[in-house]
DNA sequence: TATATAAGATTACAAGTGTAATCAATATTA
DNA sequence: TAATATTGATTACACTTGTAATCTTATATA
């Protein structure tokens, strides 16, 4: 099933988190979604669309005249894929010395922290 | 100090990494010292620097004949530079959905659970 | 000193990305 | 039906990145 994730470029992601929220949906409703979250024409979002249809990542239905696009992958699939690679490149592949840079930096609120221990005890017991 | 770091491309950190680990150094220390990391040929390995100096994450000292070269941003800064867009792209810009995703998926032992509980723990208090 | 060598400078070149515009075919409207 | 508007297909173009090779200049060596 997981078949290797190609590679989304950056600008090609906010086009699969807009399909993954909901699909299938038209170049145009993808458009609309997108309206005050990226500053694209609608030309450029069709390329997008278009590119991503290419690289496998994105299906299209072209059953009526106007075709609609949904996504291949699924966004937690993907999501890890890019986490690994991100880890890899940045912190030599561990989740562990990135959480130890947030903590140490106070990224994480009061709360955050609260939240993480709940899950790791609900894991770990 | 921490002027906005330049973006740094994927084989642009493995040199990092190598001038990070010690600096400053020569072209050719930089290639000895990735052998077995990475395989490119010297002047690939030139080419690299040389676009660091351009988008000044490097440095070069010309004193000598053969140049020698060093980072001009902290390791941490790089990273905290990259895991922000990484997550904002990625994981709607919190480092906690991240987590929850990796605790989910069991992707941290127990020893790092434990760890990590021990450095929330100590922040916390 | 002539020559080989090594270092730095310049150039190369294709794939991917950001950001569209133009062209062609089809449907809608006057 | 002719003109217009919409959608999809094709083309564009500069910048970045991966991956070097060639050219130039200054040492080291014969």
């Amino acid at each position: 099933m997981a078949k290797e994730v190609p590679n989304i470029a950056e600008s090609e992601w906010e086009i699969m988190k807009i399909l993954w929220e909901n699909s299938p949906r038209t170049a145009n409703e993808v458009v609309s979604a997108l309206q005050g979250k990226a500053d694209w024409k609608p030309k450029t979002i069709r390329t997008l669309l278009d590119r991503l249809m290419k690289k496998k990542v994105v299906g299209v239905n072209k059953e009526q005249r106007v075709y609609t696009f949904y996504p291949l992958y699924a966004e937690d699939e993907c999501q890890r894929a890019e986490a690994k690679s991100f880890l890899k490149r940045i912190y030599g592949g561990t989740m562990k010395s990135m959480l130890v840079q947030f903590i140490e930096d106070d990224a994480l609120s009061e709360k955050d922290m609260n939240e993480i221990r709940q899950m790791l005890d609900k894991k770990s017991k």
